[in-house]
DNA sequence: CTGAAAGCGCTTACAG
DNA sequence: CTGAAAGCGCTTACAG
């Protein structure tokens, strides 16, 4: 393999003056530069980036934590962060938790040790050690999707979305709205979310029902059963369901098929997600669109200011969303 | 940062003894053993990646070239690549080419910079240009899905997947079969389908007719236009097409729906991906299944016997499929 | 069973 | 404008 010594002794200067012109820092002289431009060239000598981060403690490598690199959400996230990357020369190592919470903890360690510059955490939870796992991180980390306490964050609206959803579901004339969530772990989603369509009702003085408000657990067949509970065992049905995911909705959705429910006109349903599925679904779904790939660009732009020493880099910064009116409401 | 020198102090003993525990080579007395496991339990030492991989010209990385990671396709395949390295040890390194063909060469040279101990390649095209890259690498490279003359591939059995598919409409009593697929750029997809294609109709004595060959360019817009063209300018039209990707056939599907045609009555859909979404079309999508998850996952297995210095590591490896049958054939 | 020494490929003051 | 030297944190023969 050439090295920088094969390279300064075949331009004929020392290792340094290559390091020099490398790097565009210090003194070289044209006719040196000419030369070391061409031995370069004619080699395609390429740094080792394992010497240049053992020397200078830095790799140009981003660790990319999420639950589950197969998920539309996930993806779309890291292809935002990888475009901005990219650009400025930086590279992702992905670390996928299988959806283990305490693997989270265990790649922010691991990727120190593989000496990233910096950590990129799609978040999916908030636990004490978690965050003190953070707190102790000898390099930035950025959390996408909750709002963890004293951490540079970028944070999905959840709340102002939901109140959305939810007007807008009461300016199509529905009142009997009932809501498919998620457990309390994930609080962006689990709580917030609820929070919102609680307030929301109340806002407009319609009752909370507890039977209204079921619960599954990110699949398909549990938004399903969430359905089938609103449906069979509530003693009055709901007109409307906001479900906090796409992929609840599509299980929700075949429960109101295999009944022969019509929707929106029997039940409407307000999703979140925006996923491509939600785009082709028969009737077209009405969804929240968080803009993930945006959301990782924006974090991966955060963490470059980070890693640039900037000072003001905002701890929290609240991404858009757009409403994506379709046929399901 | 604790640093091995930290540690050897810390527990009264060499630095060379502290590497020989660290990687259970050569003889550490159970005294000394048990002291040094004390100390880097008790500061949490890692040893310094760029350091080993400096020293040891191993990294414990793999990196993985890819048109784009927020694909289906791409992101299934990641998964199942991650799941068998994690276990491994090793993590990847992501390279994302944006579908530009020449960021593969390029990537291949830079992911050796970084000092990747492998590279997987999903694989979009072949050219001398890219097969010298790959045959002048110092690191072994896994392609997926393109058969690459002399390297190491886990290759999508698609002639023999199309066949099935097309015998299947026969046997459905289709007689009319078109065909939506793409250029020849991508061999494996533009060739190898199409003719499978071709032949199977030649088989049955079927007239080959060039106005239903209609190609795409992978997008969802160009199936819906490829579809137009073969129900508006044909002389007669199809009962039956087969379309090379699933996103395409939402395309072609959508042309169909928005001419009242209905699936699989007026027109038959065979599709290939079997995405997530195939399943809750109306109707469902009947498509080929080539499991990239356990693609990647056996090419990453391919990966860790290269590494271990097997000489006989299969040069190529067709991997399975199924056959979806669904409601839209 | 253990430690001193050399060296992996770089960068960075420093002296000239 | 340029080079010699030190050192980043490891591992690996080698000598004891």
């Amino acid at each position: 393999m050439t090295t920088i010594n094969d390279i300064a002794k075949m331009a004929g200067v020392s290792r340094s003056t290559v390091s020099r012109f490398l790097n565009k820092n210090g003194y070289v002289s044209e006719e040196a530069a000419k030369r070391i431009q061409d031995v370069i060239h004619d080699t395609g000598y390429m740094p080792s980036q394992s010497a240049q981060s053992l020397r200078t403690k830095k790799s140009g490598v981003i660790g990319v934590i999420l639950p589950k690199i197969s998920t539309e959400t996930a993806s779309r996230v890291v292809s935002g962060i990888n475009q901005f990357l990219q650009k400025n020369h930086y590279q992702v190592l992905l670390a996928d938790t299988s959806l283990n919470h305490e693997k989270e903890i265990e790649f922010i360690r691991l990727l120190q040790s593989r000496n990233v510059d910096g950590i990129i955490l799609l978040g999916t939870h908030i636990s004490t050690e978690l965050m003190r796992a953070i707190q102790e991180s000898r390099v930035p980390i950025v959390v996408i999707g909750q709002d963890m306490p004293e951490t540079t964050s970028v944070i999905y609206p959840d709340y102002l979305a939901t109140v959305e959803m939810i007007e807008y579901m009461l300016e199509r004339k529905y009142r009997q709205i009932a809501y498919i969530g998620v457990g309390e772990e994930d609080p962006a989603i689990g709580i917030e979310r609820k929070r919102a369509y609680v307030d929301t009702l109340k806002k407009y003085h319609l009752t909370v029902r507890e039977q209204w408000i079921q619960l599954g657990d990110f699949s398909i067949e549990s938004g399903y059963q969430a359905m089938r509970r609103l449906m069979e065992t509530s003693s009055s049905r709901p007109d409307a369901v906001f479900v906090v995911t796409d992929r609840m909705a599509i299980g929700a959705i075949q429960y109101l098929k295999d009944h022969q429910y019509r929707i929106p006109e029997n039940v409407a349903i307000g999703a979140t997600g925006a996923s491509t599925l939600s785009k082709y679904l028969e009737p077209s779904l009405t969804t929240i669109d968080f803009q993930n790939e945006e959301a990782g660009t924006l974090a991966a732009q955060l963490m470059m200011k980070a890693l640039e020493g900037e000072d003001e880099v905002e701890k929290k910064v609240i991404h858009s969303y757009r409403l994506l009116k379709r046929d399901s409401v």
